[in-house]
RNA sequence: GGGAGUAUGGCGGAACUGGUAGACGCGCCGGAUUCAAAAUCCGGUCACUUCGGUGGUGUGGGUUCGAUUCCCUCUACUCCUACCA
């Protein structure tokens, strides 16, 4: 009898094999056409978990198929290695960060080799390594010499017990993390990318990613937020001020009629003035800082006015909290009647209401409901009688005309703060001399290393304490300089090893010649999560080393696809504990946990340690091997959608490879019953496997996975009625295992070498196949009044005319039509038969 | 407040440009095998039915010979984003 399929030992055997036999290296080759697979790398946390599973699963797929379609793959991994949990676990297990990453790489490394996943470890990279951070350190440098790197004031969240800056995520309900202190916004100077200068190209350029989801593109659309508007100048009527005028913006000049107040925000320079003559303006300010503009709306009425440029008419200045220094000019005139905000506003202060805008069918009188709707203009002059878009175009003209304002563009993009005070990071390549001058390391200095951490009683988090890392001289002059001591935001990293991934052991940074062999990624996979930062920043990235004749490139990602999370079931004890799936106990048709607690199962959540719903890979390899989670993650989910792991699931899935193996044992003893219908069956397998393929390419891997069901029900059945050829048969298995290789590679290689096939399945080409089949006859539907009745055997080459005289003749549709008048025939060649009645 | 998405059996999900709704898997039911169980194999499985049929893809409507698919309405849920002037 055949034995069962021993996964611990197939599994190790052909990881062996894959690596002795180098398979998955990939060399530039300009003859063959190339694609470049590439999943998210990961934080080396410590463990891999079931994200990570599914992402690089999904990701093998396409990088097996690939290369059994004759392309010359790329698929290489590599490490996120800097952040801040090293940080936070260093002082937990009194390590070093760096001691903690590496040895968190060395055992994800493990675990994803006994996953079988096919990386071209001879790229591996880890970014903490200085041959790597070395390289962006020089990119920096090059960026602040074309003004693409600045430093600026900026605010911080800032945890006065830790005396850290925080970043948003880890400020909870205004508190830091650790410490549980309320944070401060505190003024540090930091260093910027100029992301903003590539607004347009970044928005424009989004329309050329025809393989990206549409809805990644449209979030970020709307964070690049172009907006088309207007600056408008108001004259200030009041003296003593050392300005003249009050700027805003506005995308609704069209309303400027209608315009009753200016507000100004908090930290608007005008501010400034104002507080250091008037205490209560200062008192004001500083209720500002603690308010929340979400919660409560403040106003101070300045006693400024200003001219309304068209009126004439004088407007109060008022400061409010809700008025954002950072977008547009931190100004705004207030037209209550068609924006809410401002009407609320107007309402508090007793302020006018102007219509400027009517919809002449519906009028309503404004009094707690601003119109924004579309109507024609009125109240306003020569604007009158207009609809919004040309009252927009018109009143423009005419302030750019006289002086009073122009067009102007905006986005809600901003600069990328990359300083972090951080200890565990690239350090920022800049000297701060002592005659002030502020200078990029030299070249030939890089990289400047980040400094060992050696103490494992006291583990720092930032370098600014370390006085003797810091202090240096200038090479230039001799002087004493201070180095920088901000490391880079984690986010600069992942930026651009996309491209490193070419040739990660160069001297120079990058080679020119095989970026531009191997990209933009072909297809790139990860989480929604990051469809904003990472990905914005590695484009913003790509087309600033473009323009500092690094690469030639415009985008970075081609094909991008997002997988959904891995969900679990939750548990929660009778004193409402999240339970751990595996300390769940049934007992007479109700759950209880270790200690005898009443357990009610929950909702299906994300996997995650705090609700205790994980299950740990290795756990599954190890009972179940790498095949039946990768054959489990693929089935049934959609990959863009969520999959809750079942234990149902993954045993059906262990099931499944159990039974291609038993089935591919039968090809042995196997003898036909002869008196065979000759070959009635090998189109059936060729239109799966073109079915297979397909969904392959179109991201459908459930798909695939069910024709592949169907590729082995076929095939069982003909094995027990014994209908098949023995030859067939071996070839028909033969296929079998190359179709299942991208999914389930350690028994597609088993099985191929059962039936005989050369080297390995890995290196095999994808099976030819027929894709157009002779169809002789099928089983046309035929429907009266669109529903359908019965089903008629019509050969290819049969007409019209004469199928439908056969349908009407057939006894089922002729109690249909009796008694009726058939009034319409509808007749869809090779489709259906569709009748009409009255 | 703004934006995007989803809704199909007991469950996960199929259904190409409108053309036999429920592929495939899970679960469940019945049977075989077994001393018995597990495992395995075979059959059934949308609901109702007077066994002729009838109804059925979140709700209500529309277009059409024909709608899960196209259009409008409403509802529920999910995600993102947020004072962006």
């Amino acid at each position: 009898m055949s034995q069962r399929y021993n996964h611990k030992i197939a599994e190790k055997k052909w990881q062996k094999e894959w690596v002795d036999k180098d398979i998955f290296s990939s060399k530039k080759n300009k003859n063959k056409k190339k694609y470049y697979v590439l999943e998210m790398f990961p934080y080396p946390s410590g463990k891999i978990h079931m994200g990570h599973v599914r992402n690089y699963t999904l990701g093998d797929v396409v990088a097996r198929y690939k290369k059994m379609r004759g392309f010359n793959v790329m698929h290489p991994m590599g490490w996120d290695a800097f952040g801040l949990p090293a940080e936070n676990a260093a002082m937990v297990e009194k390590k070093s960060p760096e001691e903690w990453t590496y040895k968190n790489i060395d055992t994800m490394k493990g675990q994803l080799k006994s996953m079988g996943f096919s990386f071209d470890w001879k790229k591996e990279l880890a970014t903490c390594h200085p041959e790597y951070y070395k390289h962006e350190q020089e990119f920096f440098i090059e960026m602040y010499k074309n003004g693409l790197a600045y430093k600026k004031e900026s605010e911080v969240n800032w945890d006065p017990i830790d005396k850290t800056v925080l970043a948003n995520e880890q400020v909870i309900d205004g508190r830091g993390w650790r410490s549980g202190a309320l944070v401060e916004k505190k003024f540090l100077s930091q260093w910027f990318l100029k992301t903003s200068k590539y607004s347009e190209e970044l928005l424009k350029d989004l329309d050329s990613l025809y393989e990206w989801p549409e809805k990644v593109k449209v979030m970020q659309k709307n964070w690049i937020g172009k907006s088309v508007g207007a600056e408008i100048r108001f004259e200030i009527n009041t003296d003593g001020l050392k300005e003249n005028k009050i700027t805003v913006y506005t995308t609704r000049p069209d309303t400027i009629y209608g315009a009753t107040f200016i507000a100004i925000s908090p930290q608007h320079p005008l501010c400034k003035i104002l507080s250091k003559k008037e205490k209560k303006i200062q008192n004001f300010l500083d209720d500002c800082k603690k308010s929340n503009p979400d919660k409560e709306k403040l106003g101070f009425n300045t006693n400024i006015k200003v001219n309304h440029p068209l009126t004439k008419k004088q407007l109060p200045v008022y400061i409010a909290n809700f008025v954002l220094m950072d977008y547009g000019l931190g100004a705004i005139f207030g037209c209550p009647a068609h924006d809410q905000r401002d009407l609320d506003f107007a309402n508090k202060f007793n302020l006018d209401v102007i219509t400027v805008v009517k919809d002449k069918k519906n009028f309503k009188e404004i009094t707690n409901e601003a119109f924004t709707g579309e109507g024609t203009i009125v109240n306003s002059d020569f604007l009158n009688g207009l609809d919004i878009e040309s009252a927009k175009i018109k009143i423009v003209e005419y302030l750019e005309e006289k002086g009073l304002g122009n067009q102007k563009t905006n986005y809600k993009l901003r600069d990328w703060g990359v300083s972090r005070q951080r200890y565990w990071g690239c350090p920022i390549p800049i000297l701060y001399r002592e005659d002030g001058a502020v200078l990029p390391v030299q070249k030939k200095d890089l990289p400047i290393m980040l400094p060992k951490n050696e103490s494992k009683n006291r583990y720092f988090e930032s370098l600014k304490d370390l006085k003797n890392w810091k202090t240096t001289v200038c090479p230039e002059t001799g002087m004493v300089a201070v180095r920088e001591t901000d490391t880079f935001d984690t986010f600069f990293e992942s930026s651009w090893y996309f491209l490193r991934f070419c040739n990660p052991r160069l001297d120079k940074a990058l080679d020119f010649d095989d970026i531009k062999y191997w990209l933009p990624v072909d297809q790139y996979i990860g989480g929604i999560e990051h469809a904003i930062l990472h990905l914005l920043y590695s484009r913003f990235f790509t087309k600033a080393l473009r323009d500092l004749n690094y690469i030639k490139l415009d985008e970075p990602f081609k094909g991008l696809f997002t997988q959904g999370m891995v969900t679990h079931k939750t548990f929660k004890n009778s004193k409402n504990e999240w339970i751990e799936p595996n300390d769940v106990f049934s007992k007479n048709d109700k759950l209880f946990d270790l200690n005898g607690n009443v357990v009610s199962s929950g909702s299906i959540e994300k996997m995650s340690k705090s609700k205790k719903n994980v299950i740990d890979p290795t756990q599954i390899i190890d009972v179940y091997g790498a095949d039946t989670a990768r054959w489990f993650m693929l089935s049934d989910s959609p990959p863009e959608r969520d999959l809750e792991w079942t234990e149902t699931g993954v045993a059906s899935s262990y099931k499944f490879i159990n039974k291609i193996w038993e089935l591919s044992e039968q090809l042995n003893e196997y003898k036909p019953s002869g008196g065979l219908e000759k070959n009635s069956y090998m189109d059936d397998f060729d239109k799966i496997i073109n079915e297979v393929s397909s969904n392959i390419e179109s991201f459908h891997f459930n798909k695939s996975v069910a024709k592949v069901y169907e590729y082995v029900n076929l095939l069982s059945t003909l094995v027990s009625k014994k209908q098949i050829e023995k030859n067939e048969l071996g070839s028909v298995i033969k296929k079998l295992s190359i179709i299942i290789h991208p999914f389930i590679p350690h028994i597609s290689e088993e099985i191929w070498l059962n039936v005989g096939g050369d080297g390995l399945c890995a290196m095999a080409n994808w099976p030819e196949t027929k894709t157009s089949f002779e169809k002789k006859s099928f089983k046309m539907p035929i429907q009266i009044n669109g529903k359908t009745r019965s089903l008629i055997e019509v050969s290819i080459e049969e007409e019209k005319e004469g199928i439908i005289k056969r349908a009407m003749a057939d006894p089922k549709i002729k109690k249909y039509i009796e008694n009726k008048k058939v009034v319409k025939t509808i007749y869809v060649k090779n489709k259906i038969v569709s009748l009409v009645t009255k």
